[in-house]
DNA sequence: GCTGCCCGATTGACACTGTCAACCACCCCA
DNA sequence: TGGGGTGGTTGACAGTGTCAATCGGGCAGC
């Protein structure tokens, strides 16, 4: 038994132990107790419990940057340029990593449970804002989006899609979005997806829209 | 000494203690000593701890709904027509009360720590979405937003407000808002609910936008 | 005016938590 | 053949949330 098998043993354990108790309710002990160690031992390699978490943390990022650099397709959206797609396609990854893992991505956000300094977590963190980043400074390069709005609307696009899944994370949509909740909320996110990047185009000019109305003719921006 | 009186010293308790070290790691006992009873007195009161921080969560519950309730002047859009500007306000409330009481703000979105079946809670929380939802249904019905889309843009505004201040409570934006993030942090939701609110109304029709292009130029849509 | 009683609150105990010091086993390198 | 550090354990400690038992005191009913 290496010392990196007991660690990944540990993280699992951490994983099962998130998605059972939820993240306030975790408790070091058992963690320990379920991955087969004593209960000092993720102490010994961690650190301490913030420790812990920011290890998991850390490869939750490494996902989340894997969800959203993903080439997913998006077929209902063939008619738009490829930019814009990939923004669309972000938002989806986004949606689709927080909804499998929900523990995990509230965890992710919630720093005062991490050791939110430390340097692997912040590379991780970085790594995956930089895919963020770089679907917005696509549509910029390619004329879809203005440069000085290119801020705004990468903030608003992330600021939709993060709070749309914080708030079915917390229980705040149940009402709203009755029935099979997570299915309704993915697809509602796609449609805020395309209704943000489809207004932030509108004010890029007249002609700019990417599709009005009816929500079935669509008209491609300018290339 | 009256009953209401120590309920009301613990529920203050519990607000500084939520400043000062957070949701996660506040303590009933600490909370106890802070508001000078014995350490099972909140048990007493409250049934448990889970039930002390939702009376406190369903104050900040009352008061969100007041703040996005309250008739905040918006002079620099005194040329938009006054639904759409409810919006506007509406959004301008939440973030304020958000980053005027991050703490509670935070709480009140982590139901694993509340009872979040208690009847009070809920009650106060939709009153406070029925605020949010009345701005939308002022837009329904005087034409700025089509009745089919009101779902829509009512989530998504409220999506992209809350994602905004949770990313920004999260210490997520840091280091995209250099310097000081908060007022910046508001100045952006500001220009967010524009923008989508803008969004939305432009896929209602070619003629329904809002302003376009320099931000400079508004033009009213139809009343 | 006394009795019973419920409510607000206290004390004491319990199991559990996170952390730390001390100790132990093993493997690698000198 | 030794150390010495790494990975891991045991044991202790203060602190936590919760519950049972208790207590005082106001209040209704007789």
């Amino acid at each position: 038994m290496s010392a990196d098998d007991t660690r990944d043993r540990l993280l699992d354990a951490v994983a099962t132990e998130l998605t059972r108790v939820g993240p306030g309710a975790l408790s070091l002990r058992r963690v320990a107790r379920l991955a087969g160690v004593s209960h000092a031992a993720p102490g010994a390699l961690f650190g301490d419990k913030a420790g812990m978490l920011t290890a998991f943390a850390t490869r939750g990022f490494e996902r989340l940057a894997a969800a959203i650099s993903a080439p997913i397709d998006t077929p209902d959206l063939s008619d738009w340029p490829a930019a814009p797609r990939r923004i669309v396609a972000v938002g989806r990854g986004y949606v689709a990593f927080a909804l499998a893992e929900p523990a995990a991505f509230a965890l992710m956000f919630r720093p005062e449970a991490l050791s939110f300094d430390d340097a692997g977590l912040l590379a991780a963190r970085d790594a995956a804002y930089g895919a963020l980043n770089a679907a917005i400074a696509g549509a910029v390069a390619s004329g879809h989006i203005a440069g000085e709005r290119a801020e705004a609307v990468g903030l608003g696009a992330w600021s939709v899609v993060h709070g749309l899944v914080a708030l079915v994370a917390s229980g705040n949509l149940d009402r709203r979005l009755a029935g099979d909740a997570l299915a309704r909320a993915t697809a509602l996110a796609e449609q805020l997806t395309r209704d943000f990047v489809a207004g932030a185009l509108a004010t890029a000019g007249p002609d700019a829209r990417l599709y009005s109305g009816t929500h079935t003719a669509h008209h491609a921006p300018p290339e």
